[in-house]
DNA sequence: CCTACCGATCGGTAGG
DNA sequence: CCTACCGATCGGTAGG
């Protein structure tokens, strides 16, 4: 990597008696510099607004016109970010599942290497599966529930392998249960049902009742395992709070 | 009740030889008979392949327009029948829901009197539950399920109380299920993510694929019972085939 | 990113 | 239920 060497022309600061007659930076090229980082900065709000308008209204019950409003554009401008309305619905699902995946992996490395517990496993997976769907800043998953099926199908392949890379997180602590006699049924249909249990919770969830996420979470593993959890179990750090 | 006497007029049977000259009924009033049945047949049948429109594209993605012409109608006769596209939605939802509470009542009665056997109980409900889902004519619950939030307050209220029925009935099997230790966790939660693991099924399950909604119903009592069902149990009638 | 605009389509209605 | 139509709104674009 190169890096600027000291004395070349954008390092210098002017005087700072020039800067009450001349207050700006030096003309170099900061117009570039800073139209990128809006441009970053202008994209990833329309991701965000468009992701609370599109789980708020749904895809089609939501305009365009609505997005530019809530981000602060006007009509035409979303499409200088995007070249179509399902173009930003398709970044507002990659955004979710991809922020998803990461946060498992990170969870899931978090636990000690004694592996030989799957049901705690299970329970760091069903927590941050729950966060990602209820947490904060929580819409883009959501979204992309109940709009997967309006993305034609040359825009979810590229989707695709996130959401399978997603699920496969699964797999290996529902074989072990499985094998350990602590969870019934196929793995497949399993993993399909815990799923669905847990996903089905962004109709009926409420932040402010009672019921906590890890409320959710004990239930969910009271309800699919044979046996209570080990209490000799690992303790999880709190690091999706 | 009033049985219709015999030998009154409505009996009267016009003679084989006289419908080869005057094919017609008698001409009391046949029109509105005939126009009565007609809009009740062209009601239902909108309602029915709006019920298939807003589940293959979603309620806000489907186009009055594009109900008429699936029904055979012009762009303006959908609103001859129902006051507004919102109104149509509702009379989906009802039918879809008010179907789901009678087969449910019905499926139930039909077990035998001996109570004894919860796991029954369920069974019966899971099953009927994935064939309102999956079966055929299946489109009216899942509009439900992903279209609900588009009613404003005043058109959900009818509905809820039908909603509220309905799940009221899982209450009596879940409730003994938990009393004999065959199911743990909160019966409110456990009714909540036992209903979401079958309703996300709408999401993924292929009538051509290998499972069938037996092998459904089988992997959800298997995953959310802590024993296997008694084999002494209860044979179903196959009534909802 | 804004301005000004396009053709298409929308839910709904009057009048028969 | 059809015909003819309304005002509103839609996704998207040219040109700057």
């Amino acid at each position: 990597m190169l890096k600027t060497p000291p004395g070349s022309p954008t390092d210098v600061e002017a005087p700072e008696s020039a800067l009450v007659l001349a207050p700006r930076r030096p003309r170099g090229r900061p117009r570039k510099t800073e139209q990128e980082r809006d441009d970053g900065n202008r994209r990833l709000a329309l991701i965000r607004v468009a992701a609370r308008l599109f789980r708020q209204q749904g895809y089609a019950g939501t305009s365009t016109r609505d997005i530019a409003q809530a981000a602060g554009m006007h009509s035409g401008s979303p499409f200088y970010h995007f070249k179509s309305k399902s173009a930003l619905l398709c970044a507002v699902i990659e955004e979710g599942v991809r922020n998803a995946v990461v946060r498992q992996t990170e969870g899931l490395q978090a636990l000690p290497v004694d592996d030989a517990n799957p049901a705690a496993r299970l329970r760091v997976l069903v927590r941050q599966h729950l966060d990602v769907l209820l947490g904060d800043d929580s819409d883009f998953v959501p979204v992309m529930l109940y709009e997967w099926q309006r993305l034609d199908p040359s825009q979810r392949a590229p989707i695709q392998h996130l959401k399978s890379a997603y699920e496969a997180l699964w797999m290996p602590a529902l074989l072990a249960l499985q094998a350990s006699g602590q969870l019934r049924a196929s793995v497949g249909l399993a993993r399909l049902m815990i799923l669905g249990a847990l996903n089905w919770s962004v109709q009926w969830y409420d932040p402010a009742g009672a019921a906590t996420l890890d409320d959710l979470t004990d239930a969910a593993l009271a309800l699919f395992l044979k046996e209570p959890e080990r209490s000799g179990s690992v303790k999880l750090e709190p690091n999706w709070a």
